[in-house]
RNA sequence: GCCACUUUAGCUCAGUAGGUAGAGCACAUCCUUGGUAAGGAUGAGGUCGGCGGUUCGAUUCCGCUAGGUGGCUCCA
């Protein structure tokens, strides 16, 4: 086979396919005679397809291809499609898949495959790309149904197993918003009912920890209706967000970063400048006072600059490192917000590094070590992943000096110690950038870290920054935009699913709760939070007139890591009695044992 | 922004073949003072997202609009 793309491929243009497509052609033949969860995912979404052309009229078919998680198919038809034709559609494909037909392959020449995809327009259009490629073209039948198609499949319906459509969806054809919007209709596979239950269990697992199901539960924040993609965040959220503030703070000054502060509102004059105005000002909120125009900050970007700029500056200056937790608002599209992961106002652990070309290097391996070592300190540094965005067609800079910035950012990985891969061509306009996607508890990829090389902003045609050289002359500096954390409000969203709200100790909201077993023992239990307060604690006390199981029950339901049960056995003998999240009752320790035992725990 | 779906009490959800609504949890008051995952009683709470249409009558049917959800495009 080598490494010919198969035919019926859909265009490697469709993101998000490609892969499926290099993971396929990697594999080697004598894999195909097993039958494999691709297979089965893939024959299921052409059994869907076939069922939808026998219940409805005018079906115009597009690709259907196997997922991470099972398969879709894209149609175009008259009919609007939706969860209510599920049952329908399912038990089609029942009926298909109890027929047990084999799924025949074929190779054919481009006027075979012309005469059998007649007014299929989407797949004559699939089919020109095959032909252009000039690789063989190859169909699948499958009863009186066929279809241009590079398989693999299984060898007859029945094992697929059982199909379960899941969710209807718009999806612009090719993926790109210029097409036609297609009926995207998705759909899992399982063994049997079984494994379907298995898997629809799991997904329950997955909506109980979503942020936007917690953060209400865990009263950590809210989302106004009026306010879309605004967060209004309460004492509970706002006690993880300056923890993680102050915590990412300690690291960068640790870091050689110094913080700075710049204007939320600056005149439409400076965004004109650094080029914004014109890019980007459909994102940007703009407002008006005494006839001038301003706009909210998208980016901190151009106030770093303005810092920069406000005094003579000599190489000896550099590297520059200007930490901001600048809050920046950005119009996003509706259709793009989701819960605090995508949101229209953030704050980013934002810093802009002013630099020499000569320490590109060295400062982009400052950071991936940085990077490291914070996501190490929540997990996230085992399954990292790394992206290279080389140059695009539409850039600016002559190539010579995006090779250069491409190899420091590859040298410096590699002085990390990271692997990375790379991505052509999807760099910014103004430089190339690595991107650090990170994977969570449940398995999913989360893109929060990235360092980009910027020639622009700094640049005379842009917002002017310069620095006297060892030479005497001015020179314009590198700028690299980087964030470990990518927006605090993003982080912590993935931080709520993947701890599924139980924080660890130094993140939790509330550390401690002391339970009184009776108000006779509440003066003692205002006593214990006197002394863990004393000690940073976030503690409280339940005086409520509830029994103690309900209070234990409660502080569960809180996810408090720490439960002390205070009664008069215990003031008593000055001990606690410690019941702590996952690992259940401790038994009693002295106060002094516990301020000891937490100390250890109050930093990551 | 695009396509589909969706919106009932603070939260999770019932419900009305069109005759202005219910549960559990949460909340309030009272009783209970109980040593490791829900003690009991009573009560308060909603012009059923907004605007318009059909109708004797709309939370229910239709249209528009806003938000949300799932995708697509984009993205921290």
């Amino acid at each position: 086979m080598g490494v010919r793309v198969p035919p019926g491929a859909p265009h490697a243009a469709d993101r998000g396919i490609f892969w499926y497509n290099t993971q396929l052609q990697g594999r080697k033949q004598k894999d195909m005679a097993e039958i494999t969860l691709e297979q089965r995912r893939h024959s299921a979404a052409h059994l869907m397809a076939r069922a939808v052309m026998n219940l409805f009229e005018d079906v115009q078919v597009d690709i259907g291809p196997a997922t991470d998680e099972g398969f879709y198919y894209d149609f175009d038809l008259p009919h609007r499609l939706s969860p209510e034709d599920f049952p329908k559609i399912e038990s089609e494909i029942a009926r298909l898949i109890a027929l047990d037909e084999p799924f025949v392959r074929k190779e054919v020449t481009a006027d075979e495959a012309k005469k059998l995809l007649a007014g299929q327009k989407y797949k004559l259009e699939r089919l020109a790309d095959v032909v252009a490629d000039g690789v063989a073209i190859s169909t699948y039948a499958v009863g009186d149904y066929v279809e241009m198609c590079r398989g693999p499949h299984v060898e007859h319906s029945k094992q697929i197993g059982v199909v379960k459509l899941t969710r209807v969806a718009g999806s612009y054809y090719r993926g790109d918003e210029k097409n036609k919007m297609l009926q995207r209709i998705y759909g899992i596979v399982a063994k049997d009912q079984a494994e379907l239950d298995e898997i629809v269990a799991r997904a329950e697992e997955a909506k109980r920890r979503d942020h936007r199901r917690l953060g209400t539960e865990l009263d950590l924040f809210h989302l106004d209706p009026e306010d879309p993609g605004q967060i209004f965040w309460h004492p509970r959220g706002w006690s993880i967000y300056v923890t993680l503030q102050d915590y990412m703070r300690r690291k960068l000054v640790k870091d050689g970063y110094r913080e700075v502060n710049t204007p939320a509102i600056m005149p439409r004059s400076l965004w004109e400048r650094s080029g914004h105005w014109a890019h980007y000002q459909q994102n940007m909120f703009i407002t008006e006072s005494e006839k001038r125009l301003f706009a909210v900050k998208p980016m901190n970007c151009p106030g770093a600059i303005e810092i920069f700029k406000s005094r003579t500056r000599s190489y000896k200056d550099l590297p520059l490192r200007l930490a901001e937790f600048g809050h920046c608002a950005r119009n996003e599209p509706s259709g793009t917000l989701h819960g605090i992961m995508r949101v229209r106002g953030f704050v980013q652990d934002d810093a802009h590094i002013l630099c020499t070309e000569e320490q590109i290097e060295e400062e982009v391996a400052k950071f991936c070590r940085l990077l490291k070592d914070v996501y190490s300190d929540f997990g996230f540094d085992k399954n990292l992943l790394i992206k290279l965005s080389t140059m695009p067609e539409d850039h600016v800079g002559d190539e010579a000096t995006w090779q250069h910035a491409e190899s420091a950012l590859a040298a410096a990985c590699k002085a990390a110690g990271m692997d990375y891969e790379i991505q052509p061509g999807e760099g910014a306009f103004y430089g190339p950038k690595l991107e650090f996607t990170l994977v969570d508890a449940l398995a999913r990829q989360w893109q929060c870290g990235t360092i980009q090389l910027d020639y622009q902003l700094p640049s005379a045609e842009r917002l002017n920054a310069e620095y006297i050289g060892a030479d005497g002359k001015k020179h314009h500096p590198v700028m690299l935009h980087r964030a470990v954390l990518g927006s605090l409000e993003r982080f912590i969203g993935i931080l709520i699913e993947h701890y599924a709200g139980a924080f660890p100790v130094w993140l939790a909201p509330e550390q401690v709760r002391v339970l009184p077993i009776s108000d006779k023992a509440l003066a003692y239990a205002e006593k214990v939070r006197g002394a863990l307060a004393a000690e940073g604690v976030r503690v409280e006390v339940d005086d409520s007139a509830e029994k103690l199981g309900a209070k234990i029950r409660e502080a569960s339901a809180w996810k408090v890591p720490y439960k002390l049960v205070v009664g008069p056995r215990d003031e008593a003998a000055g001990t606690v009695s410690v019941r702590k999240s996952g690992e259940g009752d401790l038994g009693a320790m002295s106060l002094d044992d516990f301020v000891a035992k937490i100390r250890g725990e109050l930093e990551p």
